[in-house]
DNA sequence: TCCGGTTGTAAGCAGCTGCTTACAAAGCTA
DNA sequence: TAGCTTTGTAAGCAGCTGCTTACAACCGGA
């Protein structure tokens, strides 16, 4: 990972090794316990640089939320939206097929700082997709409470650990949640 | 706050004051975000004695959530578990009403060290009195999920302060989240 | 060829963190 | 009163944090 002769003095990729060596590790261990020179040393590169292109860890932060938010967001439809997030959730850590948004959201909750804005932005954004499933006149509402369960379903297994749901079956955790969620998110037509 | 002539060289007062203001702390701002100089300056002590009483931070974390958890759950009926915890979540912040305990464990889910362990036990106690709610062989499941889904409103809510969940009318909440919920928690008998 | 901006590096700064140490005073016991 | 333990304080240590600065190497254009 040290910097290559044959890749020198290539901003672009430098800037790309950086901001994927973010990505990678503010879902792993959020905000708060990912240093700037953890990042600079995952891409293989001086840690002054991280400043020079992006100004502040706060401003990297906010690329890495926005970028990964809006990916899989565009990359999903809101009728698959709740079901892919959460098997997402319900996957194990080390399989690769994790939604990385929803990872760093969860994991950075504890910091207040202006990367707190980008995380709101991104939940409203899934939010406002969900809400396009139902026709009750506190749609926006109901899809804020569905993402929550998410959320919440993400912490404890995740994050806490609890027994038996860090362990269950993804098929029968998603049964059950996605039979309550349909009292939420349902179109009386 | 300061040492009082009046109350001086007297450890097990010392030993609750730390103890107050260590809970009043992590409660407002998590594990990670509150330092053991914040606490002794709001009991009014030197932050020597923190250690001399305590041996470190995660052993006075520790003690503030077993205590805050065990007098929570002593307080409360199985039945009444879960709306009374909804019902603390919705609160507004600064209504005194809301369960420390709870807060606690939102605000410090990204610590990763010997206070994981506590957080996970209190956990598993809310988790075991829920499921004495149903008679279904997935109880504990089915506990674990309703608490993942307080937990996450509670992050939602008062974390990231997504809307309309935020501002949003508690019983108006409350309503949409026991008639889901009852999909989960409910006696076939 | 030399010049000037771009890219990369090494070193360090100021501030904060959990925790320790050396010491002063208070108060019980004999 | 003398001595010992308990309680409290002031100062500081080592390590880490985000960020800055001074400087070297590179490279395209004149």
């Amino acid at each position: 990972m040290t910097a290559q002769p044959g890749r020198r003095r290539d901003a672009a990729a430098t800037r790309a090794a950086l901001l994927d060596a973010a990505a990678t590790l503010f879902a792993e261990r959020g905000f708060d316990r990912t240093t700037v020179r953890d990042i600079a040393g995952q891409a293989g590169v001086n840690q002054a640089l991280l400043f020079r292109y992006f100004g502040s860890k706060d401003a990297l932060f906010e690329e890495v939320m926005a970028r990964g938010g809006r990916e899989h967001l565009a990359a999903t439809t809101p009728e698959n939206l709740f079901d892919a997030s959460l098997r997402s959730m319900l996957e194990p850590a080390d399989s690769g097929r994790r939604n990385p948004a929803l990872e760093t959201y969860l994991r950075s909750t504890g910091s207040d700082n202006a990367s707190a804005a980008i995380r709101r932005e991104v939940g409203e954004e899934y939010a406002r997709a969900l809400a396009t499933l139902t026709d009750a006149p506190d749609a926006e509402l109901r899809a804020d409470l569905a993402l929550a369960w998410l959320l919440g379903i993400g912490l404890v297994r995740e994050i806490t650990g609890t027994e038996p749901l860090a362990s269950a079956d993804p098929d029968h955790v998603s049964q059950l949640v996605l039979t309550a969620v349909r009292t939420l998110l349902e179109r009386t037509g």
